[in-house]
DNA sequence: GTCAGCTCTGACCGATCGGTCAGCTACGGT
DNA sequence: ACCGTAGCTGACCGATCGGTCAGAGCTGAC
């Protein structure tokens, strides 16, 4: 039975996002990957080299992404570190919305993969952005409401159309901070 | 090495509670649980019937006590309901954190599990209490993001006093919200 | 002293895990 | 027609999982 050749690896990761997403990465065997893809379960082995090179393959781009952003974020300042913050952020989380289900399932031990191991200074920087610059507590805990309310939202089946999602992100993300909706 | 009679059973649940929040259910075996608690894995099933009886202990205080503010708040309406939906849910995330870093680990998962099969119900009218018994999407997803950001947040390591963190979380969800703080 | 019973344990079990390996099949190049 | 190789697989491996069981050790009642 010939399937279209390149189609099978694609066909794995997107089996892997699904259950990895559904169930945890610990909670999905390569057995459960193997059925969902309809292959075997050595075939998996011959096209990545085990478990954890497909969790790789899948949070990189994610990954990356964030830390583009927390670069960009830099070089900016007060409000407009804000906006560009909250808009970015929720933009990455909702493109992303199943990998940010796997990462948020199982911290800190995804903290501990390679892949993401830039993601705690990513975080920071988001937060510090968040936060307007502020060492305040009031800020810290604000920035860590917005970050973990917009993952959480974004995780889980609200039934709600992406662009009224993404817009009511957005406006939640800058009442939290306080930060006056333009 | 006799240790006091019944304070192996305390040692194991709380042994359990700290690897299951650090690791995950599932990332947390009996061994593991037996090295912290310093006695055998038979022991441990000598006190619980199995892995899943130590969960279903840790999880019931948290459980029984968010169905019981649940129950409360279908008595109020309006700003005393979002109030007090607010004050009860930050309150109750903030005393069981460890737990909710548990549930929240590895949601849906958990709510599979029979101690927290009554959490959906009690977060759709913690959520609609939230909402003001609003339908409209923007309450429904600021809802979803006061719930999921103060679990997270609360389940975060954030370095802030408990009573700093407190007030902050009440203000910060109400803000999201929409609503004027008083 | 001795017996009953609670607490605790080492040894062991079947199941499932991630991963290895030899080999089958199909196909493109020559 | 032949062959090299990419794609894929069944069978198998050691490790680890949750859980079982017979019995050791201690303690209090009599």
């Amino acid at each position: 039975m010939p399937r279209p050749p390149s189609a099978m690896r694609r066909q794995i990761l997107d089996s892997a996002l699904l259950l990895f997403s559904e169930h945890g990465f610990k909670g999905t065997s390569l057995h459960d990957i193997a059925v969902e893809a309809h292959c075997s379960k050595a075939s998996l082995l011959y096209h990545f080299t085990g478990k954890d090179a497909i969790l790789t393959e899948l949070l990189t781009p994610p990954a990356e992404s964030l830390s583009a952003l927390s670069e960009e974020l830099t070089a900016l300042n007060g409000d407009q570190a804000v906006e560009a913050a909250v808009t970015g952020y929720v933009g990455l989380a909702m493109r992303y919305h199943l990998e940010v289900k796997i990462i948020f399932a199982e911290l800190p031990d995804m903290l501990g993969h390679p892949v993401l191991a830039v993601i705690p200074r990513a975080v920071d920087q988001l937060a510090d952005a968040l936060g307007g610059r502020s060492a305040e507590p009031r800020a810290r805990v604000m920035a860590q409401m917005v970050i973990g309310g917009v993952a959480v939202t974004v995780a889980a089946d609200v039934d709600v159309d992406p662009g009224t999602m993404r817009a009511e992100l957005v406006q939640g993300a800058l009442r939290t901070l306080g930060h006056p909706t333009g």
